[in-house]
DNA sequence: ATAAACCCTTGAGTATACTCTAGAGTCAAG
DNA sequence: CTTGACTCTAGAGTATACTCAAGGGTTTAT
């Protein structure tokens, strides 16, 4: 694919520019290479891969971990079971975040409800007391 | 309940105790008072609230966020409404998390699946692929 | 009474992940 | 050929959330 600046490929996946050069120090996202004047130069590899980083960041990774991965990739397939383990340790988190959730959730309702019936203790925090009743 | 130390307001948490000071300089966790050497008095209630905290950290809330869940409370009879609507607007940022989370879990789901699949050769990781497809 | 363990304050340092600034060179269109 | 958009580097700044260090008082156990 075409070569690609440093603002094109920014624009291509809707990145600060200065993030780009920032993953490079990291090793995390490395130009091609560069022109005679020194201007970076993307290929449409660099563009998967920035794409790749920042989905896995919005699916709640860090940059050393998004790291690792794509270190898996260029090494043998056999360590694709590392990146299963990776994925569900994760799940397994979301799913206690989400248990977590629904109990702050119902207390949020309780609350809800104890202003409408003006019951609402006159305590310092009502929904410590809901959440952790009798202190 | 029983005065506690900063020193085992912390140990029972598990929190480090320059956490606790770092909470009380953004009023969030105050203690009930000093004793007359300066000495940080807490009481049950602390406790309760520096549980709360962290357990709102670990479901990704900010600070400032947790802040202003501790905060609703009636000060006077007419607020109770006003607290209604902010217990309300507390229980949508829940529900945007649980959403979130979902979406995450679904993806994190298809990459474990995209991983089971090792009819792929050997060569590359597909998981990649699943997440950034027809690169 | 003395040493260990604990507490105080102020201020600096760490980690993650950017984001911006300054000063200067490069490229593309009219 | 100039003007504006783009790029370069190095380094500073931002935001969140701690965490540690220095220097000095306090409590507690022996």
């Amino acid at each position: 694919m075409a070569n690609l600046t440093i603002g094109k490929l920014a624009k291509a996946c809707d990145v600060n520019i200065d993030t780009i050069r920032y993953y490079e120090g990291l090793d995390l996202l490395v130009p091609e290479g560069r022109t005679a004047s020194g201007y970076r130069v993307y290929n449409s590899e660099s563009l998967n891969r920035l794409k790749f980083i920042r989905q896995m960041q919005r699916l709640d990774f860090t940059l050393d971990e998004i790291k690792e991965m794509l270190a898996l990739r260029v090494s043998d397939a056999g360590k694709c079971a590392d990146v299963r383990k990776q994925a569900e340790a994760k799940i397994t988190l979301v799913e206690e975040k989400e248990k977590e959730l629904k109990k702050i959730k119902k207390a949020l309702k309780e609350l809800v409800v104890a202003c409408e019936n003006k019951d609402v203790p006159a305590s310092e925090c009502p929904i410590l007391e809901i959440l952790y009743p009798k202190g």
